[in-house]
DNA sequence: GACGGGCTGGAGAGCGTTATCTCTCTCCAG
DNA sequence: CTGGAGAGAGATAACGCTCTCCAGCCCGTC
């Protein structure tokens, strides 16, 4: 196994100096000399000498170790997010510990138990529900959790979401601007507070034109049972002339659905929207018109939140919503005077 | 930020036992008696005690963290592959710590001092080149590293691919079987092993019919760069009729250039063929013809060697190609014969 | 009833750090 | 020249755990 790392002690011996000195050398804002430094360091560069980050959080209380539960990798949208995520913590010096959550739920807790085992200064969670005694063991625990993507009804967490009501009626509003007279939805998994806003907002923003869902499915935000929705909404006498599907995930399967399987045209038999604006919406096969959400602030805030949390002590809870542009593509029918979005 | 976590000296003095006996209790495999370990439980569940897995991984050596070195979270190969590997390594008790690395290299010795700094395990680096002097770190510092999807020059690493040179090998084949007589190759970054893999083993099943790649471009798999590349490609007077593109990710975006931009029809005018068969490539509006990469087989192979060094001590280096099948789909022209799959 | 051996449980020494306390040394004001 | 402040370095005690060692106990055996 070959020789082991060396230690502080190796490094004080090999510098002549005491072992503290050689742990103050390496503790940002600790009284040490330049001379001292100096000599510490050409030590530590000699041996190879790095300080034992495990160590180091037993007795700080501070593991730099950010906790994140993911369920759906699958939709692009969580790699973004995942990839934005773990390169912002990286660059102040904390680092992600993934944790899959089955997406049936329900181990959840336990997943959340190994998270806590490893002392990690805080834990977001992404599309996933918590219930209510987990929140209670984390804020026994001191540690701050931060739901990404999802609110929860009680507010006994921060949260940061794109506002998916608003985003839901703009939709609503673009679709029945674009002149549709039978508009349908692909519902996402009802426990997902993004599924019921979105559908909420949606919904009133069909409601101002005195129209009503004409169609409803559900897809559970999972790709097969997209399919089977939007073949059972399609598969009636009158169809749709447009379809909300609750994310661009299952957007794309449903589009596909449509034009291969049904042999419909988009946008010119039926205008498809989705929700999120992950790279994919983007590429013209897709060309999906969408709301956006945008990744790159929620990931700010998430962090924001921790890190009030964890370095000021700060221990409000905070809910953001961050309002998403709709972008305008080719997969609905736009009304005369819309400007298409040159990707 | 409310109370501490309970420790094992809280448990002991709640059961009215000695703190080793609640240490006993919590590790696998010793030796204590069922009334101790029950009275202990008891106790420790009252408490809400749940061993501090820094402090045990501090005397233990063992972290049970596994870092994961990761650049390409955008091609859906890694997100999945990721997926795969955190559920597996949870099972056996093991988490990942991710680390991104700046798609332009470079970075990687800074990433990898970071995660030297947790006391992983092991160190997974996925689509990631290294240099021979962290080889010898690691090494030194006895941590066990794994080549995901790559493999090195030198061989002084572990790693697990699919056998590149084969896939590309039976593009060629089946390209050729498919009566194509100019074949252009869009090329990966240069720096991979299955770039160069896959491009080798293609060439060479051209040669067998005494062609040669009538077209090369490099896309560097980087997906502005693919288009660019499909452009330049295809903006000559005589065109390929056939295209083979390093990796499904590419592909993709290699198609709609050349579907929607130069308003060729994929296949009847040319034909496309990818690598890797991630999620996408099954979807009706791509539907690619590619080679698929075993991914639960290059993921249990890669814990295997890895658990083989950290639970064995088993430190031999392996170097594992697995097969991977070619997925014939509707993105390429296909002689008569061949059977269509049907998804 | 004495004795050896297998279990169990307790005490205590680390693991590699940082935090705290103390001591020394320097520097400058009085 | 002395006293006090302040800086810098060393010694030592944690942090929460596991591991080693040893003492005690129960048991069967002769």
């Amino acid at each position: 196994m070959a020789r082991e790392n060396p230690t502080s002690m190796d490094v004080a011996r090999h510098a002549g100096v005491s072992q503290s000195a050689v742990s103050r050398v390496f503790t940002p804002g600790a009284s040490v000399s330049m001379k001292m430094a100096d000599k510490v360091k050409r030590s530590a560069d000699a041996l190879g000498y790095r300080p034992n980050v495990l160590a180091r959080s037993l007795i700080t209380g501070q593991s730099r170790i950010i906790g994140l539960v993911v369920a759906y990798l699958d939709n692009q949208f969580y790699p973004e997010a995942l990839e934005r995520l773990s390169m912002s913590l990286q660059e102040q010096g904390y680092h992600v510990l993934v944790f899959m959550a089955s997406k049936t739920a329900g181990n959840i807790d336990q997943v959340l138990e190994e998270i806590l085992d490893y002392q990690v200064d805080g834990v977001i969670m992404a599309s996933v529900a918590m219930s209510s005694n987990l929140a209670k063991r984390c804020d026994e625990a001191g540690i701050p959790v931060v739901l990404f993507n999802r609110r929860q009804g009680d507010v006994s967490f921060s949260s940061v979401t794109s506002d998916n009501v608003s985003g839901g009626y703009k939709l609503a509003r673009f679709l029945i601007a674009g002149g549709h007279q039978r508009v349908g939805y692909i519902a996402g998994w009802d426990g997902a507070s993004t599924q019921h806003d979105r559908e909420a907002g949606f919904i009133r923003g069909l409601q101002e034109d005195g129209q009503t869902l004409f169609a409803r499915e559900c897809g559970n935000f999972v790709l097969e049972e997209a399919r089977i929705a939007a073949r059972n909404m399609f598969s009636k006498s009158v169809m749709p002339d447009a379809v909300f599907v609750a994310n661009d995930h299952m957007a794309f399967a449903v589009m596909d659905v449509l034009r291969f399987e049904l042999g419909l045209s988009v946008p010119d038999d039926v205008s498809v929207v989705g929700y999120d604006d992950v790279q994919l919406a983007s590429w013209t096969s897709y060309d999906l018109t969408t709301v956006r959400q945008p990744v790159n602030r929620m990931i700010s805030e998430t962090i924001a939140i921790l890190m009030a949390r964890i370095e000021q002590g700060n221990s409000k809870l905070r809910n953001v919503e961050l309002d998403g542009a709709l972008i305008v593509r080719g997969s609905a029918r736009i009304q005369e005077g819309w400007e298409h979005e040159g990707v």
